[in-house]
DNA sequence: CGAAGCATTGACTGGGGTCAACTTATGTGG
DNA sequence: CCACATAAGTTGACCCCAGTCAATGCTTCG
């Protein structure tokens, strides 16, 4: 946002990182040489496995991934949602092992990032996305202890918006291009796909949404933020 | 644990700390000297205001604390568990901002903790103790996100189980010092305080747990343990 | 055109929330 | 050491949000 001339080269996953911090020339050279070399991932696969050595920083240029935690009896948790320009092991230790599963959620493109060793801006946005990541892990928790379904729904998609909007990936019109199953906003929000149906149609019943084919549009997203402020608590019979 | 003799002259708190990774003998000096020079901090204050700049690096020595969440309508949720030992303010950036507020649970006592620069060891310590608060606080999604009440509660014991032997602060006999109120433990795990009661009551009537004036003691590990693997399905007509 | 995955719908159930009363600790000042 | 106040824990009655099960459409895409 600071520098859109200097980031143009850049494809827009690695402009989001770029942004977060101010980078020298010789830095924004090797982020557009990372770029190049790319590895891709079909839907599905794992992309690290909990317990193993982490290879390396790499940065999603492309597609959607998920760190998830399965249980014994199927039900499964999706931690958090990897997007074009988040980072991948973007840790402290030296030869960290991986805390989570990274899955492939659609067809992803991983570019491996420089080493931030001598180029302290790099340093700088690598710590910043880290520290993002936090925030939103922490937006989670509160979204899972303490939110009912249409809150969790409602809380989600607004920040699935600001994090798409920062990675340049924001239609015209607000369109959002969410590649997700119910059933994975499903495992995302501690519901069931069942239920999640359910509220979404709710939702675009009520003229707050529209999704179609992976394009999602907020079209009231001052009744969003509203549905986020305080719960109606129920006094009148209002119906859905 | 590595090197009991040389930790000895530590508190515990800090002992937890400088068994993450091997530390020189000025390193050791260095924690000894900042276990010193402590901040006390009676119960609900704020230790750091969301969005403020972060003071430094700091480390619990006695109390618990939190990092919680306030909704408009006055439900709250409790994000992460500070125990003695844990860290406060253990990021990378140079001038961070809070990500989320900070509160005393009881009475809580804090040291300022040195730099890491010129010492690895240290720095070492930092970076795998944020490592363990981050895989806890995934393991704290996947509770929110898919447990039952019950399953909740005895994973939540048995992490709590776990972090305090690492702190030393398991008594003889595996007690627990858990120094949470009902409503507390309900505002972690999204629950209601009722619920939390009946649910806890259910754990004594079966033997798994005792649980009076802040000491809990796993009395069946294996059976909490058992719960957390698969959900009974409900066949029988099996109660409580 | 068939198959597989995904979305939708209905009927039913139950875990956990809510409200409100009551009891038991904890503690504080006289 | 008691009287009182306040916080914490306990219990019961009732209800609703979200889960479950199962059938049926709807898309894609070989």
């Amino acid at each position: 946002m600071a520098e859109p001339a200097r980031l143009a080269s850049l494809g827009a996953s690695l402009a989001r990182l770029a942004a977060l911090a101010p980078l020298s020339e010789r830095e924004l050279e090797a982020l557009r040489d990372a770029e190049r070399l790319r590895e891709r991932f079909p839907p599905h696969r794992e992309i690290v496995a909990e317990g193993e050595p982490v290879r390396g920083l790499a940065a999603v240029l492309s597609g959607w991934a998920a760190r998830v935690r399965h249980f014994a009896d199927g039900r499964r948790q999706l931690l958090s949602l990897l997007l074009p320009g988040d980072l991948i092991g973007n840790c402290r230790q030296e030869d960290p092992l991986a805390v989570t599963t990274i899955v492939a959620l659609t067809e992803v493109a991983l570019c491996p990032l420089p080493d931030s060793r001598g180029m302290p801006g790099l340093a700088r946005a690598y710590a910043i996305s880290g520290a993002l990541d936090e925030a939103y892990l922490y937006r989670h928790v509160a979204r899972l202890g303490r939110m009912g379904a249409y809150e969790r729904i409602a809380d989600w998609l607004l920040e699935i918006e600001e994090r798409l909007g920062a990675a340049g990936l924001t239609a015209e019109q607000g369109q959002l291009p969410i590649p997700l199953t119910q059933e994975m906003l499903a495992d995302t929000l501690g519901l069931t796909s069942v239920h999640v149906n359910r509220t979404l149609q709710s939702f675009r019943r009520k003229g707050l949404i529209e999704w179609r084919s992976g394009k999602v549009t907020l079209r009231d997203r001052r009744a969003l933020v509203m549905l986020l402020a305080y719960r109606p608590v129920a006094i009148s019979g209002a119906r859905d």
